[in-house]
DNA sequence: TCTTCCATGTCAATATTTTGACATAGCCGC
DNA sequence: GCGGCTATGTCAAAATATTGACATGGAAGA
């Protein structure tokens, strides 16, 4: 290989993108890879967390529910779940009594393994937030979201 | 919904939804879909057609050169190359004459894979960069790289 | 009512990716 | 030169995720 440069040197004159692309790639590649190395030390996965946090937040969500939360499919959602179950962090039950969606719920141990990882990821998310410049983050986040939303029309 | 706060609190969000990491998914599933769908009509898969982009840019990159720009194991690339080998689009020799690592080219047919690909996925890009406001770009994409430095160190 | 449609849960098969391990090639300080 | 160090390619196994399919429950409309 030729130098130290990772890889990515620009084209010659590519204005259509600044990679936009790219660089989003890159900043989530980062983080998973930074939320992995936490959570590992909690014996929790980036996608048992998602939905721990979720389930937290908002108690009986359904598997179809957090599959879409945390952006997988629902076959991986319940492979998730299955998995969460096992360990005790989670309760499901087998029927219910309206419909087929069937409310998922934290244990008392899936509450204390979640506050126990939180601090970690939220110590991640801080040092993402305190780097960008100050006053910058609403845009930031809002430039996200506008374009989640350009790329889901 | 709660107010905005333009002072970037430490963990103003009450909500994950709210959280920077939350976005980042969010809008990393909405392109890894976009991308899917529209290269999935040329034949391709993203961390293919990602392969094929940097090659272009800069031929003669090893394996290990792909996996970095890629973001994903030297394990994985080495499949990718291997599929891509087997459609026609890259060569790829078997020895070296200095180091182990084995520079891989594009072929012709790889190339104008690439080119035919290239406009779909440019497209998507365009949509994403029309979407936010004019002259935020750049500070868009400052921040997301300051966050993934932020996150490596 | 009933019939069509959509959402859900889940099974199976496949594809993709990672973790772990190992041998080899080159570089660098000694 | 030599020994440690790092990087590379690759094998194997396991974990993770997706595609495809199917049955079931409920809602909406004719």
């Amino acid at each position: 290989m030729e130098e130290r440069s990772p890889v990515p040197a620009p084209h010659p004159a590519r204005d259509v993108t600044e990679h936009v692309g790219y660089r989003l790639k890159r900043v989530s590649a980062a983080l998973r890879n930074a939320m992995d190395k936490a959570l590992r030390e909690h014996d929790l996965t980036v996608p048992q967390y998602s939905c721990l946090e979720l389930l937290d937040e908002r108690p009986g969500l359904s598997n179809a529910d957090l599959a879409r939360g945390t952006f997988v499919t629902r076959q991986s959602a319940n492979v998730v779940l299955r998995g969460l179950k096992e360990a005790g962090l989670i309760t499901r039950p087998l029927t219910t009594d309206h419909g087929r969606a069937l409310p998922t719920h934290l244990t008392p141990a899936g509450e204390r393994r979640l506050r126990a990882a939180r601090g970690a990821v939220y110590a991640i998310e801080e040092r993402m937030i305190r780097s960008i410049p100050e006053g910058r983050l609403p845009a930031l986040l809002a430039d996200l979201d506008t374009m989640t939303d350009a790329l889901d029309e």
